[in-house]
This record gives structure tokens, sequence and C-alpha cells, in this order.
DNA sequence: GTCAGTGCAAACTTTTTGCAACTAC
DNA sequence: GTAGTTGCAAAAAGTTTGCACTGAC
């Protein structure tokens, strides 16, 4: 069953609460504003695109430097999760979430989220060595469905342009 | 049947000479040269090493912006994938080279690579609408058995410390 | 001879760090 | 009260860009 997002809001901040007592770190009210903030987004986001959202949607000023320092708490809690596409890094909420591997368009950048059960049992149940698998990323890169009908477009074009 | 390092290293310049002929570029010594630095690698690098390596190891002098610009030609020629572990991206030559997938450890960082056909088999046989995957990259995070064996020991002190 | 390509340095972007002020405990 | 956290600004690290010079065609 898949808990409605509230539940999920609530969950989080408790498994971050029992977390951070763990460690020994400090329940401060910046690190859960940003761990709401995450998980009232769907998809990616870089660190720059959750501090102007946290300043403007939610009205909570935080540091760039403590979003990056709340970030590898919430890595390490295993409520979030890193990628690395393009050139800043992009983060997403992993608590409750369906396990999803991306396409990359080459040619736009655009990232497609999609959902695999048989790619995800065979990849879970993949044993290497001694090795153990916390979690994995796959990533597919090739020519999304939008370019590949623009390319055509301008296929065709050409050959019209060079008959005249 | 796989072919040696040395007629690789010939097929891969040819290939790049008809990139080179058809995309308009010039044939310059610095492309040749860090193509074939390229191919006289095994495994990961990033740019740094790249530009270390030509110095030292092959005495040839080329600049950074060079090292970028000619990557992007060998990525978009596909003798060159491109992966974005850690801080710095990573490239590896990719003609001729068998396909593999990527252990990475959390906790000190180490990539290992490992080979396993019946993984490549069904992310290969994977379809995703009409997206037309060129390639891909598989990465599987956790804790790798040196690591492991390091937190076992470190616990184990712990336990007779707080004995004593 | 021309213009793409190169080297260099400056600019830019993303992330990390040092430090004073603050606050959770 | 004290030490972990925060915000700020400076620094670091990686990559891109502008420009004058060079050399492939």
């Amino acid at each position: 069953m898949m808990t409605d997002n509230q539940s999920v809001r609530e969950e989080v901040k408790q498994i971050f609460t029992e977390y951070l007592k763990k460690h020994g770190h400090r329940k401060t009210p910046e690190r859960y504003a940003i761990l709401d903030t995450i998980y009232s987004l769907d998809g990616h986001f870089d660190i720059e695109t959750l501090y102007t959202l946290m300043e403007e949607k939610e009205n909570f000023r935080v540091s760039r430097a403590t979003l990056y320092n709340t970030i590898i708490l919430l890595l390490n809690a295993n409520l979030v999760i890193k990628h690395q596409f393009g050139t800043s890094s992009q983060y997403e909420k992993c608590y409750n979430r369906e396990t999803h591997h991306h396409l990359i368009c080459t040619q736009c950048g655009k990232v497609t989220e999609f959902v695999n059960e048989e790619l995800q049992h065979v990849i879970e149940h993949t044993r290497v060595g001694r090795f153990n698998m916390s979690h994995y990323s796959l990533y597919m890169y090739g020519i999304c469905s939008r370019c590949e009908r623009a390319n055509k477009r301008k296929m065709t074009n050409k050959l019209q342009n060079s008959k005249k």
C-alpha cells in the first residue's frame, strides 16, 4: 500500500529524528524545513532550485551551506539519493518511492523516469562478490522521441531544399 | 574476437578521421595525440589526470581547453563515454570494450567494474516507449568488502574497549 | 590566405571551508 | 555554559569563454 503524502512527510520526519538522535546531531528547525520541502517536491532538484524554492514558496531562509550540510545528513539517513546528470548534482527523495530508472536524452538533456519491475528485479538480485549493495542508478542514454521527430523534420527540409 | 590493443588504436584513429572529415573538423596532431593517450589507458580518467599524463608520459603539451574540446568530439564520435561519479567528470574509452557495470563504494569512493552478461542482456533489450537508447550506465552503490571488514574491526574494538 | 583550432588567462559555476554569531541541549 | 549549527564571505575545484596567435586546408 502506498501511503499518502502527508503520512509520508510525518514518517520521514520521525526517521530523520531517530537518525539525528542516533548520531548525536541536533534537531534544528532548518533541518526539518529542508526535509519537508524536499518531500513536498516530485522528481529531481538541485541545490539552487531548493534554495530559491525554500525562500519563495516556504518563506524559509536558509544558507546554501546549510543546504549542502543537511543534504549530506539526508543522504546518510537514506532519505534522499543523489544523481549527477548535467552540470550540477541532482537529488530526489527516496523514502516510500517506487524504484525507477532514468532515460536521458543526449540531445536536449531531458530526464524521464520509468518503472520496470523485471529490470528492477534482475538488478536487485545481482550479487557481485562481497559487495553489499544499498541502492543503484540506471541511466539509459539516447535520443528522446521529441528530438527524434525534430531531427527527421530537419532531414526532410534539407532534402527538399536541395531539390529546389 | 577481441582485437589486440595496437589494432584498436589504429581502428579508432580511422573512425575519428572519418568523423572529423564528415563534420568538417580539422585533423590536428593534438586531437590524435589525445585519442591515442586515452586508448593507451585502462579504466577511468578525468581531465586533470589526462592533462598530467600527456605531459609526463607522452611528452605532449596540450591545454586543458583543448582537452575539453576534444573530449566533446570523442563523445559525439562514440569513442569515449562520460561518467559522473565523485566530483569531476570521469571518462573512458568505449570502442571495442566489453560492456561493464560499476560498483561504487559509498564509504571510500572506490569504483570497481564488473561484467555480467545476463544483466547486460536484460538492460539492452528493455524498450521504453519510443526512446532510442544508444548506451547506458549502471551504478551500484554500497559498501565494498574492504570497508566492510574495516567497519567490523572498528566495531569489535569499540566493544572490547567498553568492556575494560 | 583563410578560418578552425590552440593556448592562455579570465570568468563563471558549483561546492567547500573558515570563522563569528547563534541556539539546541 | 558549551559545543554543534548556521550564515556569510572567501576559497577551491572544475569547466567554459574571449581573444590573439598558429597551422591545417
